[in-house]
RNA sequence: GGAGGGAUGCCCGAGUGGCCAAAGGGAACUGACUGUAAAUCAGUCGGCGGACGCCUACGGUGGUUCGAAUCCACCUCCCUCCA
């Protein structure tokens, strides 16, 4: 089957530079990149959409490119921001390059050049500023780029925007066409709002090559209220289990919005399109069938099968009505004689499920604070040995956010 | 380089000497209703102590004053116009 037809199937595309061109392209093995820029130390969800999309063009025979901004990450992308990013030290760029790239590389299989991993800083880093300015910059126009979205915004908005930042277009143009040049790729594949990047890419590759290539973009991930997908109270969803454990991640997916259960499915999981019809044709309060299966799958992409066996696990144990392994759930560590001296809201506040004392006591007079599944109202009541349970106390603090004391001698 | 405007709590945004822990909105949190969903309604929303209390806070540093987010000086950053 064509990639663009099962890309397009599964809501990848968003737009494309000519559906019948890029379908076409797709019909002998392309190679496609994929460049994400190191500004953080871990990928969010928000990126699982283009991973999967180069995971699905692999798996359709092509070969995907994932192209690390070690380079562009220097300089920082205006892209779908109102202000400008704090610039990074190089240190702090190629230790989140390491880390994202160990993410990434798990969506792709990388054996015998199947796939490519590359990072700008390489072709980038070494350029000379007059040679580029010829070479390159000559064939862009300033008042084009002033038409792109991107800029036009900024602008638009008196935002401040940096001639650094402004170029950023002209190296991500300058990428592809060194990606062209030495591994022949024709495709590129991104976010929506990396649309007018792309296309300066191909523009400059035509130009310059006097070759055909592609744009695939990708909508952007958000919930069915129009929020950014991935916001949580503590912030971005992360990939890495260290900024989001497995349990977490998990839950993230089965509290998903109903009307989003079906294009998730479809998006970020591997799952065919006949089984997620099945799951979706329910409603109502059987769609959460599907949302479990979501969340397992997602996990399980991104974290490995045992650890989404485990969040699982938890999951059903703490809302499937008691039983199972909670070992995933979050949890921390007490002395008996620790936590005997401890109140309610001491309990609360070392678990982390208040951030102080004075939002403790709020959860416990608004009623949503739980010792062993039965609400405790008064914030000074002392925990002590009586409510230790198989050596574990159950805190909860409203309706789902739950915490487990392991009492450890 | 010159002239002017601005920086307020998670975000937006009022406040221009005491009545300001700081209006209003959004986000968020809790409860009710439910399906670990959505919508709706109600409440909460700096920290600490059981309240009328104290502490920290309105870009930074000093100062004026009985008293400053509000006035003055200098500094940092942003914006607008001029060159």
């Amino acid at each position: 089957m064509n990639a663009f037809d099962v890309l397009s199937e599964r809501g990848f595309v968003f737009q494309s530079t000519d559906p019948a061109g890029v379908r076409q392209m797709l019909t002998s093995p392309t190679t496609a990149y994929t460049g994400f820029d190191p500004t953080a130390a871990s990928l969010h969800c928000g990126h699982l959409v283009p991973l999967m999309q180069l995971a699905w063009l692999q798996r359709c025979g092509n070969r995907p490119i994932l192209l690390c901004g070690g380079g562009t990450a220097l300089v920082g992308d205006p892209s779908g921001k109102t202000s400008s990013r704090p610039i990074l030290t190089r240190d702090e760029i190629n230790a989140n390059l390491a880390s994202q790239r160990q993410q990434a590389m798990r969506f792709m299989d990388f054996e015998a050049d199947r796939a490519l991993v590359a990072n700008n800083a390489d072709w980038l880093c070494e350029l000379n500023y007059i040679d580029f300015l010829r070479d390159i910059g000559a064939h862009f126009s300033v008042n084009q780029m002033l038409t792109a979205e991107i800029y036009r915004t900024r602008l638009d908005a008196d935002e401040h925007l940096s001639f650094l930042e402004f170029n950023y277009q002209l190296l991500q143009a300058y990428d592809w066409l060194h990606l062209y040049r030495t591994v022949g790729c024709t495709m590129q594949c991104a976010g929506s709002d990396q649309w007018a990047n792309c296309l300066a890419g191909m523009d400059l590759i035509r130009r310059l090559e006097g070759a055909e290539a592609h744009v695939l973009c990708t909508p952007l991930l958000v919930t069915a209220s129009g929020q950014k997908m991935g916001k949580t109270e503590k912030g971005a969803v992360w990939l890495d289990p260290e900024l989001t454990p497995p349990y977490e991640f998990f839950q993230y997916w089965v509290n998903v919005d109903d009307r989003d259960v079906e294009r998730l499915l479809k998006l970020l999981t591997f799952l065919s399109l006949a089984q997620i019809g099945e799951l979706c044709s329910a409603d109502g309060a059987a769609l959460r069938d599907a949302k479990r299966v979501l969340a397992y799958e997602v996990t399980g992409i991104v974290h490995g099968q045992p650890a989404a066996e485990e969040a699982q696990a938890a999951a059903q144990a703490l809302f499937g009505g008691g039983g199972g392994d909670r070992s995933a759930m979050p949890s921390t560590g007490v002395a008996l004689v620790e936590l005997a001296g401890w109140s309610l809201l001491d309990a609360l506040v070392h678990a982390g499920l208040c951030a102080s004392r004075g939002e403790a006591r709020r959860l416990t007079a608004q009623g949503g604070a739980y010792v062993n599944e039965a609400r405790v109202a008064d914030p000074e009541a002392p925990l002590g040995e009586g409510v230790v349970q198989d050596g574990e106390v159950l805190l909860r603090a409203g309706k789902k956010r739950y915490h487990r004391l392991v009492v450890t001698g």
